[in-house]
DNA sequence: AAAAATGCTACTGAATTAGTAGCATACGTC
DNA sequence: GACGTATGCTACTAATTCAGTAGCATTTTT
């Protein structure tokens, strides 16, 4: 019996690509699956005061590999969420966007810790 | 040269514990953690509309094999976003707490799509 | 009793990530 | 020109996580 042919690509998702777990190209999935990659959306997290060079870039993600953080800024790159200037890696437009949109998950997860502390 | 030992345990990202990438055990990191889980995110998700059964949760999910399904399920239970009912799976009142707070990341990946589709 | 549905486990192979060392280029300094 | 330093990044091996398939044990339905 053969084993069934892989259908989403290896590739960066990015939103009109069938992504891991989604043939469709819908936006959500590429960014549920972007989500799903590890350390992405802490870079993201990382990057909200401002840019930061490599090494402390590294520093600040909890001294995460050199190997995937570049791989991570690779995807970041592609994805148009982070651009290398001068003082650094930093959020595109673009970035900061998904950082603002991402707030709200950032208060929810207090509110989280608030109620699994009752138990 | 001995291996850098392990301080981040292998278990489940819980605000108050260390996680993957950070001892401070502040919720954010554990959101970081769980959220690059594969898969984690899209369960939740796909529970948006309501309970869903063990098989057509997997469909919904892009036919993730049952042994991942399973372990996010472990997952999403310890962290009490989700319960089994008679319905099936379905977010508790935390989990559709998150999946709200989610909303203007969906909302974003849309502009995200756009602005990529204009280079 | 038979059939179907349910949640789930076992197993192997593939992909991803962790962890360490070090390269190549650019820059300033003595 | 030799030296030290900072930069972004690559190479490599080992560990962990995930993919994919088969099928079990229990309950519900017919």
């Amino acid at each position: 019996m053969a084993r069934k042919t892989r259908v989403t690509p290896k590739g960066l998702p990015l939103p009109g690509k069938p992504v891991r777990g989604s043939e469709t190209g819908r936006p959500i999935m590429a960014l549920l699956d972007l989500a799903s990659r590890r350390g992405l959306l802490r870079i993201v997290w990382e990057l909200r005061h401002g840019a930061l060079k490599f090494r402390p870039l590294q520093q600040a993600c909890g001294d995460i590999s050199p190997t995937l953080l570049n791989q991570r800024m690779k995807d970041l790159r592609e994805a148009q969420l982070v651009e290398l200037s001068d003082e650094g890696y930093r959020l595109t437009a673009l970035g900061q966007g998904l950082r603002r949109a991402f707030e709200p998950v950032s208060v929810w997860a207090e509110q989280w810790a608030q109620e699994l502390n009752r138990n």
